[in-house]
DNA sequence: CGTTTCACCATTTTT
DNA sequence: TGGTGAAACG
């Protein structure tokens, strides 16, 4: 972060020196005349393809002092081009030449925090360019004064940028900025030097080259030692040139280069420090033509290769991976296979080869199947590959996979590489799996090192491959290597050092890690371990919240405490709870659920989806006030006419049936949306939207509050997001963008927007994330909540892609349990000052023994009994309950489809068929495969001759496929192949003669008349039978579901007296199983359309939260966070 | 003492 | 949705 923001200060400087003396905002103009005075740079004007331009659209000539660009380029943008080009004066040594790629207004402000998808390994020039523009827009309009000026008045990019003479969108990116982030601390240099070491430190750090290895507990100063080895190196006089730190996570990176800088100055830009992957891509961009790499390196992130499955979807031949509804969510679980392989160095042959020795070594049927989907990953796992290398990219797995293969392949590149780069340092080593660990052996001279530090007790990344025993087989790896442990802990008071001690001697990896117990620095008596039991997990959160407030009250910052959960469910659950309470905190929760999020999506669907159901939230903004009640006539019309959500906003005065008030605020609506067009992306909606018209912004701004604060900050982060999604290219890049939404959430990739942006860090509100998120980092107060039985450790769910058998070698430490134990014992660490250990009894109050085994090693330093009464027991105030809406009137004949929707989720069922806002779902190519199929079975149930069935079918189902299945999709020919051997299961069980499927049946508590379709009624020897057909594999025990008895119900009542069984059906692998519905149970079962009825008359619409709740239409408009709408 | 039903919980994440 | 473990049922 640092760096950035140092070029922002600069920039502010440059502009308080040439600005005249005003706290207006100044013309681009008159800045850069002023800049020309001051430092002799002229700017002169070119010819667009002139010599001098060198084909770019400006260029700095050092010698020379000329900045020139291109006379062609309109006048606002050319301020801001000559602007980048000073900032290159003032920060570079360098000349250069800017291209329009280079060039832009809106490199966010804080490059290294654009989390989803943007892999930002920035090549010296790139990293160049991206500071020239952050300089150019704070030295055109600083942040301070633009706030000052949009806090006055207006906020109206437009206007500005005209007035200012620079581009609107420049203006528009740095109101973003200056708007929606919390102040900069205005600090120079806030870094203070290292503590000198300790004797073992010392000791550590002033080791002869060879093999080294550290062994740091917890706050020991690990960092601290691996900098002082550097500093002692180079003051040693060795060329900073031939060390290389190496760490796994840019995290760690930037802390360690940082340190690195103040520890040894200018000397660090010789040294190369970064993760493994960055050294990697290094390595392979310098010598990757040895192994036949091209020139140009493309470097692809999961994101792309998730696409490339994708792409690749119709030559996979997947049959156990193949994911009906959403084919995307088994390719996801192919692709942390194929990079676990590639951690393990195992290529595609590898893997095909493990996978043939299980399928020959099975010996019951289970174990077949699995060697048969792990055949299955290899061959997807084969043509990803091979289609790497066609096109020449380079994955994550590659970096390091490829980079091995380079030094293997090639001695002379080898010998160079060690040659030149003497001196290896590693930071936690105990993360390394088997590929980092490999690369590191090829680096290293033997005899010449590596020096390595680490912890086996915090190694919490088993999951992908690191293996704690890497640092016991340290001494066999390079022989001769020597030990040091580091024994003082200079974080946490004794009270915590001695119980994460306790704990830790009592792991399974214990046996590996230093003999020597850890020291306290500060003193036996420092620090306060507690230990609380709640009734309800509710009440856990509130004690939680009750006990900061407490802390706070008696002096102390909210900004010292910090939550750390095992999950993310567990720390969403607690913020909501804090935030009820009044307890400001650094956690989004579920992003794309916070109303901020919602009201700006539900916008984008108003402009993008054709029906634009986003209206219905849009509508509740103040500033548009329109009555619900408007919303119906509005998407009738949009339907009748078939035009876009957009177009029915636009011509609403035509509307019949809207109301005086919904006529006004659609106008206003309309107007905001003015500019609105198909090719325009999301980023550039949502930046018009907010920073064009100021309206919706004036209202986040208005807000002082840390929760107004973080509402803008989710904003920003929005903005982020949208920035970073590229869409392809024939569709509206807006629709695409929710779409992308809707599949960060449907993946579970939202979970790395939860954690705030780095520009947060000066609030002063609690601290929530995950215990992985908090390696390395270091709290007063740390809160660790659910200590219960079954979280905490909770047992492994199995994986759905399993590497196939052999291809690790497993040992006893990689187990669950041990994995669990270090995530345990980094929570219990990062404390200074209190632990504070809590956990609740079972939902109800009957008091259950369960608390978390891992709190039994623990004991006897806590203040209580595990075990006991609770002694939280209050819970915050309520939830806000959902408003009742009116009941409509019933229609006479009901429909067994429209009843379990509202079954399934009351507040879908009223905004389909009470508000009636779109006719039919989302046409995704599984429907579409459905009707298909569905078609042609109808077809087949209409023939009763079983030859003329045969005779007829191909062509019928090409005829119905053409009409209405996703031929024209790229995953056509997939779908298409099951639905052609799920129609010859369906050929084979239908025996007898086809019974009509409509029917409808008459509730007996209610009297009403419900119509349903059966799947499929035969009447045969036996009887009737009714049967389900699945598309899917039959269920363990299938449930008995509510229309399966008003099926049974409605044929019974048509064929009184009959005996009518039951079959579910799989028309996917043609399992066939009988079950019995007693007529008891049916009535039972037809209950639940009772209450469905009267929900339903009532006006009962709660939403009801599913997973498969980012796939309704309703999404982005459903209030499922105590919103009411 | 089997079987059925009910309540509870659904990972962690980096490059 | 769907698997698991504990309570309830017969």
């Amino acid at each position: 972060m640092s760096a950035w923001s140092e070029v922002r200060r600069l920039a502010r400087l440059r502009h308080a020196e040439l600005a005249p003396a005003t706290d207006e905002l100044v013309p681009a103009a008159v800045l850069l005349a002023a800049a020309e005075e001051k430092t002799g740079v002229k700017r002169i004007p070119r010819p667009p393809n002139d010599v001098l331009l060198d084909g770019a659209e400006a260029a700095y000539d050092r010698d020379c002092r000329h900045i020139y660009y291109s006379n062609a380029t309109e006048p606002s943008l050319a301020n801001f081009h000559i602007a980048h080009e000073y900032g290159h004066h003032w920060l570079d040594a360098t000349d250069t030449a800017c291209d329009h790629a280079e060039l832009s207004v809106s490199t966010p402000a804080e490059p290294g925090m654009s989390s989803v998808g943007e892999a930002d390994a920035y090549s010296p020039k790139e990293r160049a360019e991206a500071q020239a523009n952050l300089f150019a827009r704070e030295f055109l309009l600083p942040r301070e004064k633009l706030r000052r000026r949009c806090s006055r008045g207006d906020i109206d990019a437009r206007a500005l940028a005209t007035d200012l003479g620079v581009p609107v969108d420049l203006v528009m990116q740095q109101m973003a900025d200056a708007l929606l982030l919390p102040d900069e601390r205005d600090i120079e240099e806030e870094r203070r030097p290292e503590e000198p070491p300790d004797d073992s430190q010392g000791e550590a750090i002033r080791a002869p080259a060879e093999a080294r290895m550290v062994r740091a507990g917890p706050g020991t100063g690990k960092t601290r030692t691996l900098v002082g080895r550097v500093a002692h190196l180079v003051a040693e006089g060795e060329d900073p040139s031939s060390i290389v730190a190496l760490t796994y996570s840019n995290a760690a990176a930037q802390d360690l280069a940082a340190r690195i800088r103040a520890a040894i100055g200018e000397r660090a830009t010789a040294l190369w420090s970064g993760t493994f992957h960055a050294y990697g891509l290094e390595m392979l961009r310098k010598y990757g033509g040895a192994i036949g790499l091209p020139v140009e390196l493309k470097h692809i992130d999961r994101t792309d290769s998730l696409m490339l499955l994708e792409e690749l979807l119709p030559k996979l031949k997947l049959d156990h991976y193949l994911d009906l509804h959403e084919p995307l969510r088994a390719l996801a679980s192919i692709l942390n296979a194929i990079s676990r392989a590639k951690d393990e160095l195992a290529t595609p042959e590898d893997y095909e080869r493990c996978a043939r020795q299980m399928l020959d070594d099975a010996a019951d049927e289970p174990s077949r199947l699995a060697a048969r989907r792990a055949l299955e990953v290899a061959r997807a796992y084969a043509v990803y590959e091979e289609t790497l290398r066609e096109r020449g990219w380079l994955d994550f797995g590659d970096l390091i996979a490829r980079s091995v293969e380079l030094l293997q392949k090639h001695p002379e590149v080898r010998a160079a590489i060690r040659e030149e780069k003497r001196h290896i340092l590693v930071d936690e080593y105990q993360d390394m799996n088997r590929a980092s660990g490999v690369l590191l052996r090829e680096l290293v001279e033997p005899g010449r090192g590596p020096w390595v530090v680490g912890d086996v007790r915090q190694a919490i990344y088993r999951f992908r491959g690191a293996s704690p025993t890497n640092m016991s087989r340290f001494p066999q790896d390079f022989p001769g290597a020597q030990t040091t442990d580091l024994s003082v802990n200079y974080r946490s008071g004794g009270k915590i050092v001695r119980t994460f001690e306790a704990f830790g001697i009592r792991m399974g990896c214990a046996p590996l890690s230093s003999a020597c117990v850890l020291t306290a620095h500060r003193g036996d008596d420092n620090g306060e371990v507690h230990y609380e039991l709640a009734t309800t997990r509710e009440a856990e959160a509130y004690g939680i919240a009750t006990t900061i407030q407490s802390r706070v009250a008696a002096g102390g910052t909210f900004g010292n405490h910090a939550i750390l959960g095992k999950t993310h469910t567990v720390l969403a659950r607690i913020a909501s709870v804090l935030e009820s309470a009044g307890v400001p905190c650094l956690y989004f929760g579920d992003f794309f659920e916070r109303p901020e999020i919602r009201d700006l999506l539900a916008l984008l669907s108003v402009v993008a989806e054709p029906k634009g159901v986003g209206l219905l939230r849009v509508a509740q903004l103040p500033q548009y006030a329109i009555p619900p009640g408007d919303i119906t006539p509005m998407c009738a019309w949009r339907r009748a006419q078939r035009v876009p959500m957009l177009a029915a906003v636009r011509r609403s005065a035509e509307i019949d049936g809207v109301s005086e008030a919904g006529r006004q605020g659609l106008a206003r609506l309309a107007a905001d949306l003015v500019d609105v067009d198909w090719p325009m992306t999301a980023h550039s909606f949502l930046m018009r939207y907010l920073f064009g018209t100021g309206t919706h912004l004036r209202r986040l701004l208005d807000d002082e509050s840390v929760a107004g604060q973080q509402r803008r900050l989710a904003v920003y982060q929005l903005l982020l997001v949208a920035f970073s999604f590229k869409a392809p290219s024939d569709v509206d890049p807006k629709r695409a963008f929710l779409d992308h939404v809707r599949r960060l959430e449907v993946l579970d990739e939202e979970k790395q927007l939860r954690q705030l942006p780095a520009a947060a860090v000066d609030i002063d509100a609690v601290r929530l994330m995950t215990i992985h998120a908090s390696k390395g980092l270091e709290f007063p107060c740390v809160h660790i909540p659910s200590l219960t039985t079954r979280h905490f450790p909770s047992a492994a769910r199995p994986e759905p892609c399993p590497l196939p058998a052999g291809m690790l070698d497993t040992d006893s430490l990689m187990t669950r349990d041990a994995e669990e134990e270090s995530v345990f014992f980094v929570a219990l660490s990062r404390a200074r000052d209190i632990l504070f250990l809590s956990r609740a009894l079972t939902n109800g109050g009957q008091s259950t023994k369960n608390p978390s085994r891992f709190l039994a090693h623990v004991a006897s330093h806590l203040p209580r009994p595990l075990d006991g009464a609770a002694g939280w027991t209050a819970v915050g105030p309520p939830e806000p309950s959902w408003p009742l809406l009116w009941a409509p009137p019933l229609g006479g004949e009901l429909s067994s489809r429209s009843l379990e929707m509202y079954l399934t989720c009351p507040r879908r069922y009223y905004y389909e068929h009470v508000l009636e806002l779109s006719g039919s779902d989302e046409a995704t190519p599984y429907l579409k495969f459905q009707s298909a199929l569905h078609a042609t079975i109808a077809w087949m149930r209409s023939v009763a001759s079983p030859q003329e069935r045969e005779d007829g079918l191909a062509a019928r189902f090409e005829d119905d496929w053409t009409r209405i299945g996703p031929s024209d999709h790229p995953f056509g020919p997939v779908y298409r192949s099951v639905a052609e051997k799920m129609l010859r299961t369906a050929v084979s069980v239908m025996g007898g003669e086809c019974l009509p499927t409509e029917r409808q049946v008459r509730l007996p508590a209610t009297g009403h008349v419900v119509r349903c379709r059966v799947d499929h009624v035969e009447a045969t020897t036996g009887g009737i039978v009714i049967r389900r057909l699945k598309t899917s594999t039959l269920a363990k025990n299938e449930k008995a579901e509510p229309r399966y008895a008003l099926w049974q119900a409605a044929v019974l009542n048509d064929h009184p007296g009959q005996y009518c069984s039951f079959e579910h059906v799989s028309l996917l692998d043609g399992e066939r199983r009988a079950t019995r519905v007693e007529p008891s149970k049916v009535e039972e079962q037809l209950q639940a359309f009772e209450e469905a009825i009267d929900g339903i008359r009532s006006g009962c619409f709660d939403p009801k939260p599913h997973t498969w709740c980012p796939t309704c239409a309703y999404y982005f408009i459903c209030p499922s966070h105590g919103v009411t709408l």
